[in-house]
DNA sequence: AAGGTGAAAGTCAGTCAAGGTCAAGGTCAG
DNA sequence: CTGACCTTGACCTTGACTGACTTTCACCTT
């Protein structure tokens, strides 16, 4: 855990703790100099990390005193969230998008260690082994399955 | 008993003899290296030597920064079940078979309530949404898929 | 106002550094 | 001689990082 982009992901999440409001602004030429980088890694390691899958939304304005300003989203009761997710996972889903949700749904403490890791164990590409417009979609099925059989309730 | 292969086994045996936690980290290329072969024998070792009916459970990542990670699995008589129900697994299973699975996984207390309504979701043929042949084939390698993911470690 | 200017941030395609896959061929015990 | 195991390398996928180029905006200047 030592390469740039985790150490900035770190550093936003502990002003993110920090912050009282859950949101913060930062100008992204100056975190890229305290990071020694490039500023558009900034921009990787928001789109990256800190996508609305997990939980954050981003703004920013540019221009003469621009900035960027992260939210994080409230966590908020499991309905909401859960069909709030369930809206995330569409009719196919990226494996990298399927997994953001799943950390999400681990992070507000929606499912346990053991559920996010058979989650994420069914998600993977190597599992579905299907062609590429059907994978996506059938790991969209099987997603949308397996939230809602949180609720207890049965397929769509 | 001198190929490349062994003596690659015995020597990451040896790490994980050494290591606290039962868990090493190692990076594919420099082990190459060090053994002057090239870096896809690496993966034939560990696919040959460290699989799951062995004991062990291997990630990676890939990219920059990347890594190859060897974890001993603590040998307990729930292994031994869950290696025994992986076989029943098979290429291909029917739904009915895989609910099967499941019930003996839940009456074992090998999962909870949550995680077989879970899978049971997961394994529905509304769900997995192909045609025969195929579809059976999927569900087997969903099905063991989850089966191993209950092996995973708590760290992460 | 209209328009220029410079200071932001955004984009995106590309490079580099990993690890993964697969099929073809080699070796060796039986 | 043969089947199981080993070894190899060409090609692939993924993820971090970069930089040239673009867009936007506050603020001057005329």
């Amino acid at each position: 855990m030592s390469n740039v982009s985790d150490l900035i992901e770190r550093y936003l999440k502990e002003l993110l703790a920090a912050s009282t409001r859950g949101m913060i602004e930062i100008r992204r030429n100056e975190l890229a100099e305290r990071f020694n980088c490039v500023p558009s890694q900034i921009n990787y390691v928001l789109a990256t990390r800190f996508t609305v899958e997990h939980g954050f939304l981003v703004e920013s304005r540019r221009g003469g005193g621009g900035y960027v300003r992260i939210m994080q989203l409230p966590r908020d009761k499991r309905l909401d969230s859960i069909s709030q997710l369930l809206n995330l996972v569409g009719r196919e889903i990226s494996q990298q998008r399927a997994q953001a949700i799943i950390e999400r749904l681990w992070e507000e403490k929606l499912i346990t260690d053991r559920e996010s890791r058979m989650m994420r164990a069914v998600i993977d590409r190597e599992v579905l082994r299907v062609g590429l417009p059907a994978r996506d979609q059938l790991r969209a099925l099987i997603l949308r399955a397996m939230i809602l059989s949180l609720l207890g309730k049965k397929g769509e």
